[in-house]
DNA sequence: CTGAAAGCGCTAACAA
DNA sequence: TTGTTAGCGCTTTCAG
C-alpha cells in the first residue's frame, strides 16, 4: 500500500533511473523515432516502475503548441447534451494537445458580444452545437478574427466549413425501414419544428423509403409538430382519430414519441400490441419511460470528440501547409436502438 | 476589426507597456498586497489595453501549485446530472488553480482497480458523485492512498468527511408544507428506491410536515415505488384507486410524478384540476411534459463549484498548518419550482 | 514597495 | 542515435 508521494517524480528521475539522458526520455515517452529500441524499453521500464506522468503544464509550456479551444454553449442546449459533448471534448483535447475552456454565452447576447467574449479567452477554435452553429452571423464574425469553427451537427454542412454530424435524412430511412420489415404500411410521421432544417431531412427520409418500397405516403399521416412533448400529443390524437389510423407512429424526436404513447393509452390502446411508436435523438426519456421507446441515437460524445481532433489537424495543416484549409466534414454512424415500443402490426 | 494576434501577449509585454519590472506586473496581476496603487493602475491598464490573459501552463508550472483533481463518474450516472457536475467543476477549478481531469471508472470495477486508475493519474483529490459516495469501500481505499474525497449528495454526511449536498428531508417538508398551503389535506406519497438514503429522508420530511400541521399520514397513501416510471405508474394505481383519493400527490422522483400523471389522464382526471402532481429533482422531464411539474431543484451546479472549494481549501489548510483536517460538510438550498401541475384542491 | 536571478518540467533546436 | 543548450511564461526566492 504505498503512500502518495510528496512530489511525483519528473522526466529526470525517469531519465536516471533508464541511466539515459533527459532528452532520450523525452523522445521514448513521446514515441518518437531516432531511440535505440534497448533505449525505449529502459525507459518504458523507469516509467512503468516510478508511475511517471509527464506534467501537461511543462510540456505545453515548451512545446508552445498548446493551443486553447473553447466549447461555446447557449442555455438552450440541454444538460444531457452538453454533457455527452463535454466528455468527448474532455477526452480528446488533452490528446491532442489542446486545452478546453467552456464558456457559455450570455442568453440574448450580440453575436458581436460573443465573439469579443471568445476572443478575449484567446482562443485558436471554438466548437459549437445547435444551434449556435447555425447562427450564420456569428460563425461569419468568429472566422473573421481568424478563429476556426467546428459545427456539430449543423443545419447545412458543405465543403468549405468543418463540421460533424450524421445523416439525419439516412437514419430516418433506416427507422422507416425498420417499421416496414416488420410489416408496417400504414405509418404515421410527426414532423419536428420546421425552423430545424433535420426535420426535413428526417420527413424526406421517411418518404424516400416508403417510396422505395411502393407505399403511397398520404398528407393525413404526416402530422405537423415542433418537437415539444404538447405538439406531439395534439399529432398524436389527429392520427389515431383518423378513420383508419396507422398501426405505426414515426415520431421525429421521443418527447413527441412519449407523447404520443400517453395518448395512445388514453385512447385504451396498447403499445407496441396495437400500436408501435418510435421516438428519435435516444434522449434519457426514451428509456425512462414505458415501454421504453426504440429510437435513434446520435453518437453525441464522438461528435465533439471528432471535433476536437478536427481542430486539431485544422491548426497542424494551417501551421504547415501555409494557407492550405483542408475543410472537412466528418459524418459519424448513428445507431438504431432497439427497445420495447415495437412489433409486428396485428393482424386485423 | 483587429485580427487575431499570432503570438498573444505575455506578462512582459504587459510589464514593458506599463514601464513597470515582470514582477511588479506578476504582483499586480495576482492581486498581491506591496504593490502602489499607481503601479497597480498601469498595470491593469495594460492588461486591458493588450487583451492579455495570464497562461495557465506557465502559472501552473512555475507556482508548482497546480494539483490534479478527478471527478469520478460511473456508468449510473445520468448525463444530464453529469453535465451539470462538469460545468460547476469546470467553471470553478481554473480559479481554484486545480486542473481538473474527468475519469470513468468501468462498470463492475473493483474498488481496488478504481484506486489504481486514480492513483496512476496523480491526482490529489477525487469528486465523488453518488452512488460512487457511498461506496465505502471505494472512499476508505482513497482515503488510504492520501487521495482527499468529496462526496456529492452521499447518503450519509459527517464530521469526518468532506461532502457537499442539500438538505433533503428539508426540502420535502417544504414541498409537502407548500400542498398544505394550497390548502390539500389527503396527500399521497410515491416512495423511492430503498435503497437510496435520500428516499427515507424524503419520507421523513413529508411526515414531519404533516404531522407539525396535525394531519394524520394513512399508510393507504404511503406506496412503494423504486424511481423508476414504470414503478410510479403502479403506485398512482393504488393511490388513485382509493376509495377516498388523495387530492394531491408527492412523487419522491420526476419520473415518478410523470407515471402519476399518465395514470390520472387515463382515468380521466384533469392535473391539476383534479389532482395535484408534484415531482423532485427537477430533471429535464419535469419541463417536457403537460402539465409541467412543479418540483424541487437541486442546485448540482453549484454542488461541484463546491466541491473543487472544499478540496482547494483542504489542501491549503493541510500545506499550511501541517495535519489541520478541517473536514466540512456543505449544505446547499434547494429550490421550489413551481410550475403547472399542482393548484388548490377541488371543492368537492 | 520594487527588481534581478533562478528555476518549475518539458521539448525545440542544435551539436556530437 | 544521443546529449547539450536554451527557453516557453510565470512565480518564487532574495536582495535592493
Amino acid at each position: 500500500m504505498q503512500r502518495n508521494d510528496r512530489k511525483p517524480p519528473t522526466i529526470k528521475d525517469v531519465a536516471a533511473h533508464a541511466g539515459v539522458s533527459v532528452m532520450t526520455a523525452s523522445r521514448a515517452i513521446n514515441g518518437r523515432a531516432l531511440v535505440s529500441p534497448s533505449a525505449r524499453q529502459a525507459v518504458a521500464q523507469a516509467v512503468e516502475a516510478l508511475g511517471y506522468v509527464p506534467n501537461a503544464s511543462a510540456r505545453a509550456l515548451a512545446g508552445g503548441a498548446d493551443r486553447r479551444v473553447a466549447l461555446l454553449y447557449s442555455n438552450s442546449t440541454t444538460s444531457a447534451y452538453l454533457g455527452e459533448l463535454l466528455l468527448g471534448a474532455l477526452a480528446e483535447a488533452p490528446q491532442r494537445h489542446l486545452h478546453l475552456v467552456v464558456e457559455q454565452c450570455a442568453p440574448g447576447a450580440f453575436a458581436q458580444e460573443i465573439v469579443d467574449q471568445v476572443a478575449q479567452a484567446h482562443v485558436a477554435g471554438v466548437i459549437l452545437p445547435p444551434p449556435l452553429c447555425d447562427w450564420s452571423d456569428l460563425v461569419d464574425r468568429l472566422s473573421d478574427r481568424d478563429i476556426a469553427v467546428v459545427a456539430i451537427a449543423p443545419d447545412r454542412d458543405g465543403p468549405d466549413r468543418l463540421s460533424v454530424g450524421t445523416d439525419d435524412r439516412h437514419a430516418a430511412y433506416d427507422l422507416a425501414r425498420h417499421l416496414i420489415d416488420l410489416g408496417h404500411r400504414r405509418i404515421g410521421f410527426i414532423q419536428g419544428n420546421p425552423r430545424h432544417r433535420a426535420s426535413a431531412r428526417r420527413l424526406q427520409g421517411f418518404r424516400d423509403c416508403l417510396g422505395d418500397h411502393g407505399i403511397v405516403v398520404e398528407d393525413d399521416l404526416i402530422a405537423p409538430g415542433d418537437f415539444s412533448f404538447r405538439s406531439g400529443l395534439d399529432a398524436a390524437e389527429q392520427l389515431l382519430g383518423h378513420a383508419t389510423p396507422p398501426t405505426a407512429i414515426f415520431a421525429c424526436n421521443d418527447d413527441m414519441a412519449a407523447a404520443a404513447i400517453t395518448v395512445a393509452h388514453q385512447r385504451k390502446m396498447n403499445v407496441p400490441g396495437d400500436i408501435s411508436i418510435c421516438g428519435f435523438d435516444d434522449t434519457p426519456l426514451a428509456s425512462a419511460i414505458w415501454p421504453a421507446l426504440t429510437t435513434i441515437r446520435q453518437p453525441i460524445r464522438d461528435m465533439s470528440r471528432e471535433a476536437i481532433a478536427l481542430l486539431s489537424m485544422h491548426f497542424r495543416s494551417r501551421d504547415e501547409g501555409g494557407d492550405d484549409d483542408s475543410l472537412a466534414t466528418i459524418r459519424l454512424d448513428y445507431q438504431l436502438i432497439r427497445r420495447q415500443s415495437d412489433a409486428v402490426p396485428a393482424r386485423h
